[in-house]
DNA sequence: GGGGCCTATCTAACCGATTAGATGCGAGAA
DNA sequence: TTCTCGCATCTAATCGGTTAGATAGGCCCC
C-alpha cells in the first residue's frame, strides 16, 4: 500500500487530557455510554473533541466491542444488472441502518465464494448477505462456526438452513399468463433458464400449470444473457417456429429476443407478444418498452436486512406487480 | 445487530498453547514473521493452528499495524451502469491484489459523500478511489488530514490536487466525428450533459473544433438519464428539427434517444445515424445495436488502483476503441 | 453523627495480534 | 577454559477504545 503519511493520531486520551477528565468518561460521552455524565463534563469533552477533530478508530472499537457495524455482501454475477440492482437496494438499506459494506463479486464461481466468505469472517463482518445466482455452495456452516448471521437473497442452496428471501414468484408468473391470455393469445411460451432450479424454476412451474395441453412444446431455454436469447430468437424465426406470445423469465432474455427479432425483421408486439418476469430499470426503455411483472427489489433488500438483524423477523413473500408498457400488445 | 451465538474464539495464544510455544512465534509462522522459525516448530504451529481451525483476527492485526487491507470506493451514482461497471473493474482489480472494498454510493449528493468519506475514514480504510460524476466537493483535505490516498476516476473536483484518471476523451470524439463524416454527414449534432465541465466537456470540446460552421445550432443538452433524452428527441421529431447524425455522450442518452426515436417512428440509423461516446455491455444488445467508442474502463480502473499502491505511477490516458455496430448506419 | 445510597468519575483490565528487547543455549574462536 | 556470536524463543509493551470495579463526595434520614 502507499506510504502513508504519519498524521498524528488524535485518540481518546488526548481528547480526555484536554477536557481534564478520563477516557471512560470521554468513551461514555462519544456513546451516550452504558454510564451518564455531568452536564458540565459531557460539554467539556465534546469541546475538546472538536477542537482536536478527534474521530474514534472504529477499529479499536470493534476489536473490544467485537461488532464491526460492516456487512459483508456477496454478489453471484455482479455485471448482471438484475442482481446489480438487488445489492444496491441492500447497501441502501444497510447503509440507512448505518452499517458499512464489504462488497465482493463471486463471479458463479464457488471456490471465489468460499474464499469472499473467508476474508468477510477473517475481517470480522457482522453478518453476511449473499445474493446468489444458482445456490452455489452453501457457506452456511463457515459462517455459523463463526457464529455470523447469514441470509441468502434471490436463491438458496437446496435444503441450506439460512433463511432465503424471494419475491413471490409464483404470482408473478400467473398474473403474466392472465394477461397475454386477455390480449386473446392461448398458447403462450415460455424462455426458462438452462436448468429447472430456483426462482426462476418457480416461475416456470407456475406457467406450466396454466399452460394448457401442450406445456413441453411451449417450453423455451436459455442461458440468463443477451446474447443467448438473440441467437434463439433468430434460429426460430429461420425455423418459422416463432410463438404468439412469449414469457422470459428475465429481462436480459427478453432484450435479447428484442435485438435478435429487431435484427430479423420479426415486429414485437405485433408478430410476438412479450412480457418479462424480472422488470430492471433498463426495460423500460428497450424499442418497444418492455412489459414486465417488476420484481420487488426494494422489498426483498429490505426484507433480507431486517433478517440480518433479527432472525426471527417474518414476512410473506413481496409480490411482483404488473407494468404494463408497449411489448405486450397493449 | 443480530445476537450473535457466542463461538468460542480461537487465539494465537490458543495455536502457541497447544504448539507449546509463545504467541510471538505463532504470528512469526503465519506472517513469515520478522523473524526466522525453526522449520519443526514451524511444523508444529501449523498443525495447531489447522487443528484448532485457526483464522487470524484482521481487526485486531488492523489495530496493531495500522492498516486494514481494506480500501473505500465511493460512487457517485451506483444505479447508472457506466459508474457501476467502472466499479466492478475497480473491485477485480483490488481483489486481484487482495484487499478488500468498502462500497458506498453518495447518489450525487455532496452532503452523503463526505459523510461516507468520513466513516470510511473511521473504518481505517487504506486508501480511498471516488468514481465520481460531476466532481462534487474536494475531499481530499479530509483523506489527507488522515494521510489517506485518494484517487479520483472519471472526474475530479476542479482544480484539486488528488490524483485523477480518465480516458482520453477527445480522441474518442474525433474518432466518432470522423466515421460520421466517412457515412458522407457533414453535420454531425452532440448531445452533451446539462453543463459543461468534465469529461464530457472534453468530448465536446473535441466534437465543436471539428463541427465546422454552426456547432451551437448542433448542441444539444439534457441530463444523462433514458427519460430525458427520450422527451427530447420526440420534442425534436415534433419540431421536425432531428439531425441527420448524431453523437450522444453517453448511453443512457442514446439509449433513451432510441427509445423515443422507436416510438416516434423515427428509423435509426436510416433517418439518424448514432453514436455514442460510451460503450457499456448494454449498448450491444439495442436495437439497433449501437456504435460506439467504448470507454476503457478496465484500463482506468487498472490504472486508478495502481496509483493508489504508487502515486508516483503514470500512465498515458487510456485510447477508447470504435466499436462499429448498426446505429451508425454500417 | 453515622450509616446507607446516589452520582460522577477514575483506574486498569481487556479485546487479539504484532514486534522490539531480553534471555538462553550451543558452536566456534581465542 | 572463557568469551563472543548468532539463532531460536520468550516476555511484555503496544495499538485505541470499552467497561467493570473501585473510589470519593454529597445528600438524606434516623
Amino acid at each position: 500500500m502507499a506510504p502513508r503519511a504519519d498524521k498524528p493520531t488524535i485518540t481518546v486520551a488526548d481528547v480526555a487530557r484536554r477536557a481534564g477528565t478520563s477516557t471512560a468518561v470521554v468513551s461514555y460521552v462519544m456513546n451516550d455510554g452504558p454510564r451518564a455524565v455531568a452536564a458540565a463534563t459531557r460539554e467539556r469533552v465534546l469541546a475538546a473533541a472538536a477542537e482536536l477533530g478527534y474521530r474514534p478508530n472504529r477499529i479499536a472499537r470493534a476489536l473490544r466491542s467485537r461488532t464491526t457495524g460492516v456487512v459483508g455482501l456477496i454478489l453471484a454475477d455482479s455485471p448482471n444488472p438484475y442482481f446489480g440492482d438487488l445489492a444496491r437496494h441492500v447497501e441502501r438499506a444497510l447503509d440507512e441502518r448505518d452499517r458499512l459494506v464489504l462488497i465482493g463479486n463471486a463471479g458463479y464461481s464457488a471456490e471465489r465464494q468460499r474464499r469472499l466468505v473467508d476474508r468477510f469472517l477473517a475481517a470480522q463482518v457482522d453478518a453476511l448477505v449473499i445474493v446468489s445466482a444458482d445456490g452455489g455452495e452453501d457457506v452456511t456452516p463457515q459462517a455459523e462456526a463463526a457464529g455470523v448471521p447469514i441470509v441468502y437473497v434471490h436463491h438458496g442452496p437446496d435444503g441450506g438452513r439460512a433463511p432465503l428471501v424471494e419475491a413471490d414468484n409464483r404470482h408473478a408468473a400467473q398474473e403474466a399468463v392472465a394477461h397475454l391470455r386477455g390480449h386473446g393469445h392461448a398458447r403462450i411460451a415460455f424462455l426458462s433458464g438452462p436448468h429447472d432450479a430456483g426462482p426462476v424454476d418457480r416461475r416456470r412451474a407456475a406457467w406450466q400449470a396454466l399452460a394448457g395441453d401442450d406445456p413441453d412444446a411451449l417450453l423455451l431455454r436459455c442461458a440468463y444473457n443477451r446474447a443467448d436469447a438473440d441467437a434463439l430468437i433468430r434460429r426460430l424465426v429461420a425455423d418459422d417456429t416463432v410463438p404468439r406470445a412469449l414469457i422470459t423469465a428475465t429481462d436480459e432474455q427478453a432484450i435479447g429476443i428484442l435485438s435478435g427479432a429487431w435484427a430479423c425483421g420479426l415486429a414485437v408486439p405485433d408478430e410476438l407478444a412479450l412480457i418479462s418476469l424480472d422488470g430492471t430499470p433498463e426495460s423500460a426503455h428497450t424499442a418497444p418498452a418492455l412489459t414486465v411483472t417488476r420484481q420487488p427489489l426494494r422489498a426483498m433488500a429490505e426484507h433480507a436486512v431486517e433478517l440480518v438483524f433479527d432472525p426471527a423477523f417474518h414476512a410473506p413473500a413481496a409480490q411482483a406487480p404488473l407494468v404494463v408498457r408497449r411489448s405486450c400488445g397493449c
